[in-house]
DNA sequence: TGTACATCAGTGAACGCGCGTTCACTGATGTAC
DNA sequence: TGTACATCAGTGAACGCGCGTTCACTGATGTAC
């Protein structure tokens, strides 16, 4: 038929790396097709063989990248539980690194309020895709009468994103650093319950 | 000397008020100085005779509509502490009318990740209003050996943004109004201390 | 094996458009005398 | 009181620019026979 599809398939793969990082560095409406396509060695105008729109390419790159850390974030804690687990995941999501990367590992604090105006289909992805996440904090915790695990995970989940995000945009002040950080010592006390089951 | 002062400054209100609504329904980005002086029944280029640059619009309107949503949050529920407090206050903040208005109360979800790429001038300011916010939910609570009332009040701000900014982005799937009711019931572990003042 | 043809990923120029900012201007409002 | 002049908030057209998307094309890779 012409072209070997493997290739293409590569292709894609690049287009999508090269997004990932821009739309985490810079978000999606600073991000230009133009500078994705460059970043992939590519020009613009191929981009429509790969992907339907702008948008389209949020959503693939999106799911991808959230996908593909779920499983980073729990590696090398597998033993612990309840708050110690929360302990570790927290020292490495809200850690100053990831504030100053100039490609933070989390999309969500960069992309989020695209995502909030965004078409139904990318609320839906964001949705799947955080769902999941909640489900693997979940399993890690235990629950008591005041909140289950499910419920638990959830409200630490969005603290982590907003603490970051809070982080971010007061960066190069004292309340930056100080977010971080009590962010991080609170998450104890959603992860701990009355009844520990651990 | 020609021209009244107070007209300029009745009109320099009338610009913060457009651009106050534009920014928290649709973001910075998305928001052109042409829609803000169309809103405010002028047209574009007086904007420069009142401010700076569009950034420079930001910067003030973040601080002019933080300090008034301050007290705003607070009012109704001046008798309460702890736990009950702060029960209250997610009520209002993380309810489906505010996630679903079409100008949000809290500009944050819209405009966070424009702040984190902004000037320093535009995370200054977001780190005073902050703080101050802060603050203020910090005196209704208290602490104990495992985190300062300070520190709750760090964690419950991050915690309502971002689930709020979730909730936002999610919108139209279940988890949308999961995220907003787990946020309200872990709200609670923040508040409550192991020896209450109150 | 060799030749003619079909496919289609990727190119690069062009499209219409909206952006932030500038600037010569206007006209209502004030002051000087 | 009346006239000439200065001020400056607001107008509206224009600037250069980058955007998302389209499209005629090219050339390497495959198939048909």
């Amino acid at each position: 038929m012409g072209h070997p599809p493997e290739q293409k398939q590569a292709t894609h793969e690049r287009i999508l790396e090269a997004a990932s990082g821009l739309f985490r560095r810079q978000g999606f409406s600073a991000t230009s097709v133009e500078n994705v396509m460059r970043a992939a060695g590519l020009t613009v105008g191929g981009f429509y063989a790969h992907f339907g729109s702008k948008q389209a390419l949020l959503v693939e790159s999106l799911s991808r990248i959230m996908s593909k850390r779920r499983g980073e974030w729990f590696q090398g804690i597998e033993d612990l539980r309840g708050v110690e687990w929360m302990s570790h995941l927290v020292r490495r999501y809200l850690s100053r690194a990831h504030r100053d990367a100039q490609v933070p590992a989390c999309p969500l604090p960069a992309v989020l309020s695209d995502v909030a105006r965004g078409e139904p289909a990318l609320k839906e992805t964001l949705s799947r895709e955080a769902d999941l996440m909640v489900q693997g904090i979940a399993e890690n915790l235990s629950g008591d009468a005041r909140a289950s695990a499910r419920e638990r995970a959830m409200a630490a989940y969005a603290l982590c994103i907003g603490a970051l995000s809070i982080a971010k945009a007061t960066e190069g002040t004292p309340l930056s650093d100080e977010m971080l950080l009590a962010a991080r010592r609170a998450s104890v006390l959603l992860a701990e319950t009355s009844e520990p089951r651990d």
